[in-house]
DNA sequence: AATAAAACCAGCACGATTGCTTTTTTTATC
DNA sequence: GATAAAAAAAGCAATCGTGCTGGTTTTATT
């Protein structure tokens, strides 16, 4: 019995199988790698081909596996593609952290850590999917929860690095909408010459100074 | 001879037959409803079911036309689709010039206008074709000159409602980038409950009062 | 009214993708 | 080392989208 509900192939992982035994068994770890393996094969896929493009034989190809085997890891393609989702997300995650523990956090550190994140293949292929699950109900019911938990562990890491700000909320959650809905809508703008990379810097250093003008002093 | 060629077909119209004749015949009139008829079904489409399921089938269905009917037509889905995304355009840059006939230009109406702009359908169909464009060569090719147009008219008509900006060309770029940028990326999140219904308004606030500030006194 | 052209429709064949089943190979445990 | 289970591979049938071809209706012009 290999094949895995929805749910816990989305939420993959290697709990699986360390919740029957008491330490992780080297078949379990070994499956684990291969899904891992899939994912990365997929993101890949998301990024080069594009949504609509990637197909299940590409993505086997990529990770130099047989269709067959991919088959026996995750039921079916949307599977895969709703476990890449909440990988994404993982990477996203742990991205923030790691900036967060650079010792010198001042706000614009911030902004250029999460501006470089934009630019890098996690968000495009996070992007694909997003865009993919406004039409596609079980992509949306996969993504909710991801944004939520995104957005949660932003919020609590951003005021942990500047507890200053918890004075005032209001301003704190409207910094916060501001960086990530210029920063996100300039990262895509520029995925298709939709934005002067002229104009890049500018907005940067201006959305900097917006947010130190909104701190509490 | 019916057929037309990809770059005519995508620059669309009803040129076509008025060049061979002086005045249009009634069967180009016909044929030109029914290539609008075409791309308007696109575009539902792509706002309903996505770029990736948006199938000429689908097309021809939602248009009421047969998948033959619509082959005279275009020849090929994907000039449907090219000559969708330059319809797309006209249809934004349309609405714009309708916001600019308003009397009263001040910058939170225009705020208010592109913000409006961003939820209808025509914004939907059009990320989801330039989302595709990413990673399609052809729609690439078709979306740089609707890109630059676009830019092009949209810095036209900012500057000839507010014509003290001219004074300086920096905080005017500066300017429309930030009202693109953010607001796109605002409108793109919310496609997929990305951002907090509540924090919308108070961003659009922000945005405006923003632009005032950089605007020359 | 006749004829030619354009608009439209129905059906075909090819290729690709998908999910599944069956077989082989590898790995773990007795 | 034997055996059972998991991983991986190979092959199968069904579906779907695409582009095209042949034939029919409508429209325009003489």
């Amino acid at each position: 019995m290999a094949r895995v509900s929805a749910i816990a192939a989305a939420q993959a992982g290697t709990e699986r199988v360390e919740a029957e035994r008491g330490e992780p068994t080297l078949q379990a770890v070994k499956s684990a790698k291969t899904r891992a393996r899939l994912i990365e094969a997929t993101i890949r896929c998301l990024v080069k081909h594009g949504y609509s493009k990637t197909t299940t034989p590409k993505v086997a190809l990529e990770a130099g596996l047989s269709r067959g085997a991919m088959l026996h890891h995750f039921d079916s393609g949307r599977q895969l593609m709703q476990a890449t989702l909440v990988e994404l997300n993982k990477k996203r995650l742990r991205a923030f952290r790691r900036a967060a523990e650079t010792k010198d956090h001042n706000v614009r550190t911030l902004v250029r850590a999460y501006w470089a994140q934009l630019l890098r293949p996690t968000f495009i292929a996070f992007h694909e999917l997003a865009t993919a699950a406004r039409t596609d109900k079980e992509l949306a019911e996969t993504l909710e929860p991801v944004r939520l938990e995104f957005r949660e562990r932003w919020h609590e890491l951003a005021i942990e690095l500047f507890p200053e700000w918890r004075q005032d909320i209001r301003r704190f959650d409207l910094s916060l909408a501001l960086c990530q809905n210029l920063l996100e809508g300039m990262a895509l703008n520029r995925l298709t010459n939709g934005v002067e990379e002229r104009d890049i810097e500018a907005v940067l250093v201006h959305l900097e100074q917006q947010i130190l003008d909104l701190r509490p002093t």
